[in-house]
Formats: structure tokens, sequence, C-alpha cells
DNA sequence: GAACGGATTTTCT
DNA sequence: GAAAATCCGTTCC
């Protein structure tokens, strides 16, 4: 049962406790991986000082400016994609950064992505945190802008097998590695899950220091 | 367990 | 030029 794209006609702070719970699934050619999300962030549009739509549109955060219930894949620190799924509707730039799941599919392709080195990834960590989560689904430049509402998609976003198997507890806090609005509560996980990547309140870069 | 440097794009000043 | 919605290997508690 795929996501109704409603789901996501409500501002970020509301559906982000909804999306916890949920499946993401990727389809590729070299086969399927889904994780169970247990971790996510809400940002706003342009009122929020942490969100990249706050300074307007740029071709990056395009996506965010469009209907609601696509995905919005951004590379980061040279190195990394996130992925967020937008909400609301066109022009509200509103959108729910998915931070950490659980692997409940495909975990051999997924391991396969994350294997660096020869260094064995634990499969509590082969999605914890932003950038490993769309490693281990192979989440790239290609899928932003990604339908996730329609089963013809390859990234598409379900919702949970069944029932929660267990009373589900979620905590909030403040969202990790922000420069500003750090006080806002607006980071959402599933309470008692090995999945969640440990907070790191922002550290500023110190500058490289040449040596003369 | 905490703290640091490095990889290196996008965006703004 | 600098900072950012990050992660990893290394180092030192």
């Amino acid at each position: 049962m795929l996501i109704p794209r409603d789901f996501f006609a409500r501002p970020s702070a509301e559906v982000a406790p909804d999306l916890l719970g949920c499946v993401l699934e990727h389809q590729t050619a070299a086969g399927l991986v889904a994780v169970e999300l247990t971790e996510v962030e809400a940002y706003a549009g342009q009122s929020d000082p942490a969100s990249h739509a706050y300074r307007g549109k740029t071709r990056r955060n395009a996506v965010m400016f469009g209907p609601q219930g696509h995905a919005y894949v951004y590379f980061t620190y040279g190195m990394h994609f996130c992925v967020n799924l937008v909400c609301l509707g066109e022009d509200s730039a509103s959108a729910v950064l998915l931070r950490a799941g659980a692997v409940i599919a495909g975990e051999d392709l997924a391991r396969a992505r994350r294997a660096s080195g020869a260094a064995v990834v634990a499969a509590r960590d082969l999605a914890r945190g932003p950038a490993r989560l769309c490693q281990a689904l192979g989440i790239d430049r290609a899928l932003d802008g990604a339908d996730v509402c329609v089963p013809s998609s390859p990234l598409r976003v379900r919702t949970g097998a069944g029932p929660p198997p267990r009373p589900v507890k979620i905590a909030t806090g403040p969202r990790v590695g922000v420069s500003s609005a750090a006080e806002t509560p607006w980071r959402f996980w599933l309470e008692g899950e090995p999945t969640i990547s440990p907070y790191r309140a922002h550290v500023p870069r110190r500058p490289k220091l040449v040596t003369p």
C-alpha cells in the first residue's frame, strides 16, 4: 500500500512523526532495498532558517518548491547525498529529511553498497544517518524529483507492513547539525531503536590551517 | 566515548 | 573565501 499524496499535504512537522515506521523502497536493476524509517527531521519552507529553501529557490532546491510527494535529493559536503520528501504543496518548500532507517529487504545489496574497504558493516549501521541511508538505498541525484506516490516509480514510500508490533513511542528533540534555529524540536525518532544516529550538535569547521 | 581532519559541491558574501 | 541538514579513520582519553 503506497502512501497517498494527500498524506504529504500537511505541514512537515505533522507529516514527519507519521512517517516513522513507514517503508522507503528503491527498485533498481541490481535489486530492491527497503528500509523502515526510524528517524526523520521536519523542515519548513522559507520561514525556516535551517532549511535550504530559506533564501529562496535555487537550481538545487527547486524540487522543494514543487508538488508534495516527491523526493528532494541533494549533494552535500562534497561527498554525500541526503533525501527529503516534499510536503504541503506547490511553492511551500517544506520537506521531511529522512535521517535513518532499519533495512528490512535487500540487506545483502545494501551491505555491498556500503562496503568500504575491508570493514564489515553492522546491520544496524547500514542506514544509520542520512548519508548512509542514501548510500544503502543507492539514492543519488538521478532520483531528485522522483515521485514516491506512484507504483511505477523506482523510489516509493509505503505504509508499514501491518499494525505496529509494539507500542510505538515517538521521541522528539533538536535537529542535528543545523547552524540556526537549533532549538526547534523537529527531529523525530522511534524510542529504543538501535538505528538512531547519535545526536551531534553543529560544529563549524575550522578553516584549513596552512603552515608557512 | 569524544574530538579532530579530510573529502569536495552548492550557495552566498 | 567560507560555511554547510555528513561520515569515516585515527587518536587520545
